[in-house]
DNA sequence: GCTTTAAAAAGTAATTT
DNA sequence: AAATTACTTTTTAAAGC
């Protein structure tokens, strides 16, 4: 769990009965240093790469710190996974792109970074009635015998969240850590509105 | 029944020439199924949805077909498993769900959560159980929905759990391993379950 | 559609001890 | 029967089949 962050809904002096704590898991980001690479190349100057062209055309480039995993492709386009917060996610890039030019891989630019994906998970603090949960929220599946989580889809922001009895769930979708927010912090008054949760302890 | 539906699409469209071949599927899976005609109806409707959306476009009409027939089992609450549908359409059971969560996404269908009661009565059968046993497990699990326990658990595993308790009360003979068969869990399941019955009912 | 990568949630499952 | 490992769901980009 790196970046941890406790939500406060308390703005205007209704203190809610829990707060949400969630943790951004796993960024996603796509970059491009607008050029082609030879991969080949990168896999006799850095051995512990992970390169099956038949397999899959993406070359694996992994960090120990930021702990990630990057993908790059002939194009001189790649997508970095792993990180656990946006800024971590473009540290992870600037510095695989560092590595390959120490390396003695030609690059003249700087790569391009955006961000792509967030996956948080996060725990509101009770319980929740997933079956009535199942009928009132629009846009929710709940179906046990595939998967214990209701998957919730929401419009803004637009992220899909599953979430399961416990009170916990994950997020995903957002492309801003402050999406992921206001997604919890919707969900959570939405469930608090409909009388969807179980506050016990 | 479904001479209506083959009268109908004796206009030469795309459109036709695609619902003749899932009605046939569909009459193909109502014998090995052995469900209803209004299943088979409701099967057919929601097909129709789905061609009108266009959700059939680049995928395979027999995979759509089972996803629609499920959901119909599911609608009408006639007790079907995925893996029951799978095995009719020789389709992976993951390409059913994924074509049924599809259905009930882009067409907006609510469906009823499968009721874990409803799974005693096929598992008993199945088992070859006495009505008592039967009856036994109905109560164990309504004591269990009642205590919240239930919650993203497989119904299947709920009742299969529950009968194997009310087997073990009832002293009828049966393994675990011969109620988790008839139910298509596994052993381990049923001893998950068996032990949040235990501590919240304190059975 | 699929392939690969990461990550969490909770359940089910297949192996191993 | 406990432990481990592994798979189910969701998201997202990349290039190619």
């Amino acid at each position: 769990m790196a970046s941890r962050y406790i939500y406060h809904p308390f703005i205007k002096g209704t203190m809610p009965q829990t707060k949400p704590i969630v943790s951004i898991e796993n960024v996603v980001a796509s970059a491009t240093v607008n050029q082609t690479v030879n991969l080949n190349l990168i896999t006799q100057i850095f051995p512990d790469v992970e390169y099956h062209p038949d397999q899959f055309p993406g070359l694996v480039f992994r960090l120990r710190s930021p702990k990630t995993a990057t993908l790059i492709f002939s194009s001189g386009k790649m997508v970095c996974t792993g990180a656990k917060s946006e800024k971590m996610a473009i540290q992870a890039v600037k510095n695989v792109v560092q590595k390959l030019k120490k390396g003695g891989i030609p690059l003249e630019n700087e790569p391009q970074i955006e961000i792509q994906n967030i996956v948080a998970s996060a725990s509101l603090g009770g319980k929740i009635h997933l079956e009535l949960a199942a009928r009132v929220l629009p846009r929710s599946m709940y179906e046990p015998e595939q998967f214990p989580g209701l998957i919730h889809r929401m419009l803004d922001p637009k992220t899909v969240i599953l979430l399961f009895a416990s009170g916990k769930l994950v997020c995903t979708g957002a492309k801003k850590e402050s999406e992921v927010y206001r997604a919890v912090g919707n969900l959570h008054t939405l469930l608090e509105e409909k009388n969807l949760m179980i506050y016990e302890g | 029944r479904l001479r209506t539906w083959d009268s109908r699409s004796q206009v030469h469209e795309p459109v036709d020439r695609n619902f003749r071949q899932a009605f046939s599927e569909l009459d193909r899976l109502k014998d090995k199924l052995a469900v209803g005609d209004a299943v088979i109806e409701k099967a057919a409707y929601v097909y129709r949805k789905a061609l009108e959306k266009g959700l059939v476009r680049g995928r395979s009409i027999s995979a759509l077909v089972a996803a629609a027939l499920y959901a119909a089992c599911r609608d009408t609450e006639t007790p079907r498993t995925l893996k029951d549908i799978a095995n009719a359409s020789n389709i992976k059971k993951k390409d059913v769900a994924r074509c049924y969560r599809l259905l009930i996404r882009e067409l907006d269908l609510k469906m009823p959560v499968v009721d874990p009661v409803k799974c005693v009565a096929r598992i008993a059968s199945k088992a070859g159980l006495s009505e008592k046993t039967k009856r036994k497990a109905l109560e164990i699990l309504k004591k269990a929905e009642e205590g919240k326990i239930s919650a993203g658990k497989d119904p299947m595993g709920l009742a299969a759990a529950a009968l194997y308790v009310a087997c073990v009360m009832n002293g009828e003979n049966k393994t675990q391993k011969d109620v988790a068969e008839a139910a298509g869990v596994t052993e381990v399941t049923i001893r998950n379950r068996y032990k949040g019955l235990k501590t919240h009912l304190k059975l």
